[in-house]
DNA sequence: CCGTCATAGTTGAACTCTCAACTAATTAGC
DNA sequence: GCTAATTAGTTGAGAGTTCAACTATGACGG
C-alpha cells in the first residue's frame, strides 16, 4: 500500500533536505556570530520593523514568522531582556499583546542585515540562474500550498 | 555595497523559507506523534539500516546526516536509552566508536517509514510536476554545491 | 623515540523549541 | 444577561541543539 520513494525521488529528498539543512545552519551560524541571535529571532526584528509604527499584535507576528504562539512568546521575552522589543497592552483586546520593536532593536538589524543579505545572497541566489530562482518560488509556493490544504 | 535583493528575490527568499519550515515542521510532528521520534534521530536510524552490518563510525554517520559530531553524540546516547542503537569499541583505531543499529531499532525504523513516507510524498512530491522534481534536485545539488566551496 | 599536532568522540552549560496546561478576556447561544 | 465555547497569550517542564572545553589516541617530523 505505502507509495515509497522512487530512485530519483529518494536523491531529490535527500539533496533537498542536506541542501536545506546546511543552507540554515550556514545563515543560522553567520548571524549568530556577527549579530548575536538565531535567525528565527532576526525574522521577528525583519517582521517589525515592516509593520505600521513598527509594532505587531503577538498572534498576527507568530503568523508572519510561521511560529507558534509559544515560541513566539519565548523568543520576545528574550528579545524583550536584550531591549530590542518591548510589549505593550493592545488597546482594542484587553486579552491582546503588541509587540514593538525599540530603537536599539532597529539599530541592531539595521546592524545585523547588510552580513545577513550578503550570506544569503552568496550561498542561496549565487549558486542559481535566474530561472531557477523562478522555478524555485512556483516550488516553494506549490509546498506551501499542500500544506496550507492539509490543515485544512 | 550591500548587494540587496530585488522583489523577486526578496519574494522567492520568503516563499523558500515559509516552505521548508512547514514542511520540516509537519514532517517533524508526524514523525513525533506517530514514531515518538524527531526527523534526526529517524535519519540517524535509516543510515545505520543501509550501512554493512548496521553499523558506522560516529564521523562518518554525523557526516552522512550532516550533522555535528556533539549533536549527533547526544543524539546517540538518546537512541541507546531508547535501545534502538548501541555502541561498540572500533576494532582498527582505539578511539573511535561504532553505532550500531540493534533490532528493536530496525523494528521502529519499520514500522515509522510508511507513515513518514507518506508523509514526505503528500506534502512534497504530490504538490510537484516531475519537471519539478527534476529542478528540485538541480537547486539543491547547486546550493550544497555553493556550501561545499565556501567551507573550503 | 619523543614532542607536537591532528583526529575521534564526549561532556556540561546555556539556549531554543515543543507540548500541554493554564489565565484572562471576548464571542455566541439561548 | 448568563453560561459555554473561542481566542489571546503565557508558563514550565522536558527534549534537542550549540558551543567551547576536555580526554584520549593516532600520525608526523626530526
Amino acid at each position: 500500500m505505502t507509495r515509497w520513494l522512487d530512485d530519483q525521488e529518494q536523491a531529490t529528498w535527500r539533496a533537498f533536505l542536506g541542501a536545506t539543512r546546511a543552507l540554515m545552519d550556514a545563515l543560522d551560524r553567520e548571524l549568530q556570530h556577527e549579530a548575536g541571535m538565531p535567525h528565527a529571532y532576526y525574522e521577528i526584528l525583519v517582521r517589525l520593523s515592516e509593520a505600521p509604527e513598527h509594532n505587531m499584535r503577538m498572534s498576527e507576528l507568530a503568523d508572519a514568522c510561521g511560529s507558534s504562539r509559544s515560541r513566539l512568546s519565548h523568543a520576545v521575552a528574550r528579545l524583550e531582556e536584550s531591549g530590542w522589543v518591548r510589549r505593550q497592552d493592545c488597546p482594542t483586546d484587553r486579552r491582546g499583546q503588541l509587540a514593538v520593536l525599540t530603537d536599539e532593536g532597529m539599530r541592531q538589524l539595521t546592524e545585523a542585515a547588510p552580513g545577513h543579505v550578503e550570506g544569503v545572497r552568496s550561498h542561496l541566489f549565487d549558486q542559481l540562474n535566474p530561472s531557477q530562482v523562478a522555478e524555485l518560488r512556483r516550488i516553494s509556493d506549490a509546498i506551501l500550498g499542500g500544506l496550507k490544504e492539509h490543515r485544512a
